[in-house]
DNA sequence: TACAAATGTTAGCCTACTCTAACAAAATAA
DNA sequence: TTATTTTGTTAGAGTAGGCTAACATTTGTA
């Protein structure tokens, strides 16, 4: 069983190496920044993590995930993703609250509630920061993420979530229909005051490039490993 | 900001206390064993919280709770008859599950999270055990607990939980249209077979006394503070 | 009342995680 | 290719929470 500590380190391993797509490994400097902790703590607990098979790491050398390693820090990432999921849908928490709660709640071991967790919210597949949420066995499929005004014209796209946090912004999302995981198919771009028309629910709306560029959205295809964020 | 383990003092003060009802204040030892650590581990704990206010203690004396001690181990409390609730009611975890996971449940921090957790759930007023949940305001009104078998003839109660949990036994429950928070009321006992006769939801139902005796109910009347529990 | 048993405290030690200060190695620039 | 900067490591120390062994106090009983 693994502390709180050292889990968050494998998450911060899998954050900087794997989900920032360009780098196999981090260094110890590097994973210190990223966990508020001095080099040295870091170096320590990298220690501590090798000898424990969960990460490779030499002396003076930078540091990767082992299978097992990566294993369980995608197991962490899937329950801050599903918290975040709950907090935002079942709980009315707005999608700039949910992190630092889902901090807390991604180290409450019980496989049952993961579990039950994802079934309750219907197995989704993006959390409210429109972040793919890898699955029961580990598997996290990364979507072509872009907001809504860099969607290609004729093309259909899921909205996986929102840029902006007013109510007043909020309450256009809402008025239009929209809301995570809608289908939205942009039809047209007015070239002369670029408003953009777009169908949801089989209903037609223009909306300003300002409003679509604070809507996340997600191509429908959908291509392997790799994003940006680090939520 | 407290740590779990002075929230755990705390918690095991109130229930050693003011939930078992007859004692004002608890010794050393026993809340060394009630927390499965050693006397002298107790003792620099109980030094430590009395330093904080949140305990009265003199050396070689007993140990209380003072005001903004019990406000806080309430608060805990609170959290994790909700999150038992929570478990049972949403996520179809059994009642005898719910306790483990939620003495982790119960030590997240965001008052937030405990009063949109709260409405979720409609402001339920008993956990999975039938132990009464303290409101936002650290109320907590105690009900008179029994089982079905024991409530008099003619009188109403509300169920809060099952002392069993076979498939075959909640089967039955099921059938009989029962759950928490369902008002039964008992029509009459057959003083021949000793089946109880009961009607819920407008129906009549005949149980038999086993039956009866894992269904655990509260009588229309709630008096003040008084359980026995200590999940 | 005196003594034994039960209860509570202290001292000293341990692990996990953190820090600062000093030092070593590697990378980069002159 | 040497010097400087950046990066990484070690040593020593602190806090939180836990333990054992020894000791002190209180309680209960003979
Ligand atoms: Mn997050
Ligand atoms: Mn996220
Ligand atoms: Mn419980
Ligand atoms: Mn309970």
């Amino acid at each position: 069983m693994l502390s709180f500590t050292e889990e968050n380190y494998l998450k911060a391993l899998l954050h900087l190496t794997i989900e920032t797509g360009d780098k196999e490994e981090a260094g110890t400097n590097e994973i210190a920044a990223h966990l508020n902790v001095k080099p040295a703590t870091a170096n320590d607990m990298l220690k501590k993590l090798k000898e424990k098979k969960l990460i490779d790491y030499e002396k003076y050398g930078k540091s990767s995930l082992t299978t097992s390693g990566r294993k369980l820090a995608i197991e962490v990432v899937r329950k801050h993703r599903l918290w975040e999921t709950f907090l935002y849908e079942k709980l009315e928490f707005t999608w700039d609250e949910v992190h630092e709660v889902a901090e807390q709640l991604e180290h409450i071991q019980s496989s049952k509630l993961v579990d039950k967790l994802d079934k309750f919210l219907n197995y989704p597949v993006f959390d409210p920061h429109g972040d793919a949420i890898p699955t029961a066995k580990g598997e996290m499929k990364v979507p072509l993420k872009k907001t809504l005004n860099e969607q290609e014209i004729g093309r259909s796209c899921m909205m996986i979530g929102v840029k902006e946090n007013s109510s007043s912004f909020l309450q256009y999302v809402d008025k239009v229909g929209l809301s995570i995981n809608k289908k939205i198919k942009v039809l047209s771009k007015q070239p002369y005051d670029e408003l953009i028309e777009i169908e949801v629910n089989g209903k037609r709306f223009s909306v300003s490039p300002k409003f679509a560029e604070n809507i996340l959205i997600v191509s429908e295809d959908v291509e392997p490993m790799n994003t940006k964020r680090k939520n």
